[in-house]
DNA sequence: CCTAGAACCTGCGAGC
DNA sequence: TGCTCGCAGGTTCTAG
């Protein structure tokens, strides 16, 4: 489940070995997967067709390759089960490809997003005077950005009436924070899931994003070992997910804090990871 | 305008 | 054995 983390590992390896290539030929193999693309897949295919590729970028969990010289860029979403790989062209297709990229060098290898369950895929969008496409202008700054704007965050949670688990999955406000990382932070902050964000105080905001930053940076440092793959991501994680989460998953497992075991709550379809003593429940449900 | 919840997908494992 | 059902979950759309 590929959160900022594991894309900006993707990112990384785009840039090592699909930047400055030349597109000699794109294959849609499921319309799905260019579906915002609202031109449709063949003209997705024509326009990258001979348009250079230039320095990958990321904002949150979306990452984008600029085409050199058209203005345009091809925005990636990896969904729940997206994956950039870098093959060889010898390679067997995977069950899942949707989209294949050759290029026009003689370097063997061509460009792969293969999707099991079809939630990402990849666009061509016009980007904006700072390089963004623009149909991603929504989408908040992520806390690794340099130019994210900690003060203007914590203002945002006191004016929302929502609560906040909710708030961190909320991309306009923060990007990049997945159901995974949303559970690892609150529990290493101490904060229940189901918090209302209006009596947020500054300082508990701020312990927040230092969690929610030294989780990711902890995540990244793990994945970012393996750029000399081939591959670009090899399954779409970074291998913090095999290591220990504290959070996320451990139902019933004693809290690695107090020893209360941890719990497991359905939460706007899909889980929420808690411990009943470190993380009190709010007294009001809002 | 704001917030909550459903829908979109497929594979896997548990339970019957 | 083979079926059904719950679960995984980011984003977008719709309903209230």
């Amino acid at each position: 489940m590929p959160e900022l983390p594991e894309v900006e590992v993707v990112r990384r390896g785009l840039a090592r070995w699909v930047a400055h290539r030349t597109v000699a030929d794109a294959e849609v193999l499921h319309p799905r997967a260019v579906r915002r693309h609202t031109a449709g897949a063949d003209d997705f295919a024509h326009r990258l067709k001979g348009h250079r590729i230039g320095t990958p970028s990321r904002r949150g969990k979306y990452l984008w390759l600029p085409l050199e010289d058209t203005g345009q860029a091809i925005l990636a979403h990896l969904g729940m089960s997206g994956q950039l790989l870098v093959q060889q062209h010898s390679a067997p297709d995977e069950k899942h490809l949707r989209i294949r990229i050759r290029f026009t060098d003689v370097q063997g290898t061509e460009l792969r997003f293969v999707d099991q369950r079809t939630f990402g895929g990849l666009s061509l969008h016009d980007t904006t005077g700072d390089g963004l496409p623009d149909v991603i202008a929504h989408i908040a700054r992520d806390p690794l950005d340099p130019l994210f704007d900690d003060e203007g965050f914590h203002q945002a949670l006191r004016r929302k009436r929502t609560t906040i688990k909710r708030a961190l999955l909320d991309q306009s406000l923060i990007s990049g924070v997945g159901n995974i990382y949303a559970d690892e932070a609150l529990w290493r902050s101490r904060i229940h899931y189901d918090r209302p964000t209006a009596g947020f105080t500054r300082p508990r905001t701020a312990e927040l994003l230092t969690h929610i930053r030294d989780v990711m940076n902890e995540a990244l440092a793990v994945g970012g070992t393996s750029f000399d793959s081939l591959y670009v991501n090899v399954n779409g994680e970074s291998g913090y997910f095999d290591r220990s989460l504290d959070a996320y998953g451990r139902e019933g497992l004693p809290c690695k804090r107090c020893g209360t075991p941890m719990r497991r709550r359905p939460w706007m379809n899909r889980s929420s990871y808690f411990c009943p003593k470190c993380q009190r429940a709010p007294r009001v449900t809002p």
